[in-house]
DNA sequence: GGTGTCTGCCCC
DNA sequence: ATTCTGC
DNA sequence: GCAGAATGGGCAGACACC
């Protein structure tokens, strides 16, 4: 509880935090947000700021709490049924309309309910913990729907949103850090440092109300954000941005991973700073093996030997709970290192990359389960063009591309790193199918399903991949108008339309892999819609024989 | 026991 | 992951 | 330039149902 601060004891309302969270929603500026966000903050005692932070910030639990409520929307909509006596089909056209669960909820409660609000942040707390321990999908359907009972149309809104996973409302944890930090008069980047090492933003408001955010500092055991890469567009892209010498390394195609090591402990956390550890065991003694403390970025790549394996084998090994011996001996993996972010005793973030390297490099091997990832210095971007091809010829994705001059920049994506990748081809295909989009998305047929042509001869349609990023939102418009008129037949109340095969678009991916998810046999990885194709005709699309040609070797 | 559906601060 | 958009 | 929103495919695990 806060100190001497009485009149905070009361317990804050779920409805009070739903009507601050509207008026977030009802605003684009941020720093109104930020404001409102904040004032709210202030009002409550230490336990419910704890609990507003994270769920403003979209989370049901802190970040360093691995429960799931396994909740979605399949659940969410059953104990909505089962709350207000709307069937299935009474609450999906209403989905449908409105592109938001949590919308749909308001509506259905305010016509069949005259609750008052009653539902506390405490008890909100413990609905989503219990969500997480109740086994059984007719459990947690009989558990969530006894609350939504008693729901205002309000609650029941955050309720759900809450459950979904996001709030929508313009408002992402940074903005939250932004708002504790000026409400309890705390330097952001205190905050945000902070929030990261302790895991928990709700923790983190409350450290900062009491001023008490000095002694947290880089620990081991506490996973740091990852320092992200910005995507180049081509070589002058690099060229312009890259100091007169650069480092360049191979991108590898795995898991980043941010590996701990002190007093025979071993620690690997993923990018979303969970610890994966457990997944990797064949990297843990070579990890011990090191004279030293560190704390190491790099890559979880499958491999054997000198040869890298494809990623997909390396999926197999995810989201498992053991892995058996025949998986770790079918696809083996090693660690590539290519940064240092603490060693010997000292933290080594706020000093430029080329002397981290020069540590990391006397530290590991250039070979084995654990090794170095090689890192070239050059000059010319030209030269890029070979050494790219060398990359994808040792079975790598493409290129990174450093400054040896950046500082680890913590959960920062800033053009001092940069990837280079390449699209292996790009294939014109005709849309067969649409389906309308959520949120602010929800009036548009935004989502595009297109097919290949099974043949020269054979214009027999193969759907092969669903896209919707690299339209203008002025494209989707007019392709909603164009579709709603070119419909052959509407599923799901118009969720989902069959439509008249006529617009070519030309599409990129950065893979094609074999598939049962469309009828072609093939799927896409990271498809995206490159441009229309108005000039090309539903004869002309591509056939299963280029993709064929395109399909990586699994 | 086999199969299909839903879920994941999943991983990319 | 990628991409577009508003600030 | 940054943050936010909305979107793709594949996988294992947990369940419901047969």
């Amino acid at each position: 509880m806060s100190k001497g601060v009485a009149f905070l004891e009361i317990e804050a309302k779920l409805e009070k935090f739903a009507e601050t969270a509207e008026a977030v929603a009802g605003t684009t500026k941020k720093l109104e947000k930020v404001a409102i966000v904040g004032d709210y903050l202030q009002s409550l005692n230490d336990a419910d700021l704890t609990r507003a932070a994270r769920y403003f910030a979209g989370h049901q639990f802190a970040q360093n709490d691995s429960r799931t409520t396994n909740v979605g929307g399949s659940i969410l909509s059953a104990a909505l049924s089962e709350a207000t006596g709307f069937s299935g089909d009474d609450l999906y056209p209403r989905y449908v309309r409105l592109g938001d669960a949590g919308e749909v909820a308001e509506e259905v409660i305010k016509a069949v309910k005259h609750n008052t609000p009653t539902i506390t942040l405490a008890e909100t707390e413990s609905l989503i913990s219990r969500l997480s321990e109740t086994r059984g999908t007719k459990n947690k359907i009989a558990l969530l729907s006894a609350v939504l009972h008693r729901a205002t149309p309000l609650e029941a809104k955050y309720l759900v949103k809450l459950l979904a996973g996001d709030l929508r409302i313009g408002l992402r944890e940074s903005l939250v850090e932004d708002a504790i930090a000026r409400s309890f008069v705390q330097p952001l980047e205190k905050v945000s440092y902070a929030n990261m090492l302790l895991g928990d933003i709700g923790y983190t408001a409350v450290r900062a109300r009491a001023a008490d955010l000095q002694d947290v500092g880089m620990r081991l055991f506490h996973p740091i954000k990852f320092m992200l890469a910005t995507p180049a567009a081509d070589l002058t892209d690099i060229a312009r941005t890259m100091p007169d010498e650069f480092l360049v390394e191979d991108k590898f195609d795995g898991i980043r991973a941010q590996a701990h090591v002190s007093d025979g402990r071993v620690a690997i956390y993923s990018r979303t700073m969970d610890e994966i550890t457990h997944r990797f065991p064949e990297l843990v003694q070579p990890l011990l093996t090191l004279p030293t403390d560190v704390i190491i970025d790099g890559e979880v790549v499958p491999a054997k030997d000198d040869a890298i394996l494809p990623f997909s084998g390396l999926q197999k090994r995810l989201g498992r709970k053991k892995v058996g011996t025949q998986l770790l001996i079918a696809i083996p993996v090693v660690l590539v290192a290519y940064d240092l972010l603490y060693a010997n005793g000292r933290v080594l973030i706020d000093e430029p990359l080329s002397a981290r390297r020069e540590v990391l490099e006397r530290l590991i091997p250039a070979s084995g389960p654990l090794r170095l990832s090689i890192a070239k210095s050059f000059n010319d971007a030209s030269q890029l063009d070979n050494e790219f091809d060398a990359a994808r010829a040792r079975g790598n994705e493409g290129l990174m591309i450093k400054s040896p001059a950046s500082f680890y920049k913590p959960g920062r994506r800033g053009r001092e790193w940069m990837k280079l990748k390449r699209a292996i081809a790009t294939l014109d295909v005709v849309v067969t199918a649409v389906e309308v989009g959520h949120g602010k998305r929800r009036h548009l047929l935004s989502d595009y399903t297109f097919a290949v042509k099974r043949s020269v001869d054979d214009d027999e349609l193969l759907n092969i991949g669903k896209a919707y990023s690299g339209l203008t939102d002025a494209e989707l418009a007019e392709l909603t108008e164009y579709f709603k008129q070119h419909t052959i037949q509407e599923f799901g109340h118009g969720r989902v339309r069959l439509v008249q095969p006529t617009v070519v678009i030309e599409v990129t991916f950065d893979r094609v892999q074999p598939s049962n998810r469309h009828k072609s046999g093939f799927a896409l990885r990271f498809p995206r819609i490159l441009r229309l194709r108005p000039d090309k005709l539903p004869t002309d699309i591509d056939t299963l024989d280029t993709v064929r040609k395109l399909v990586d070797p699994t």
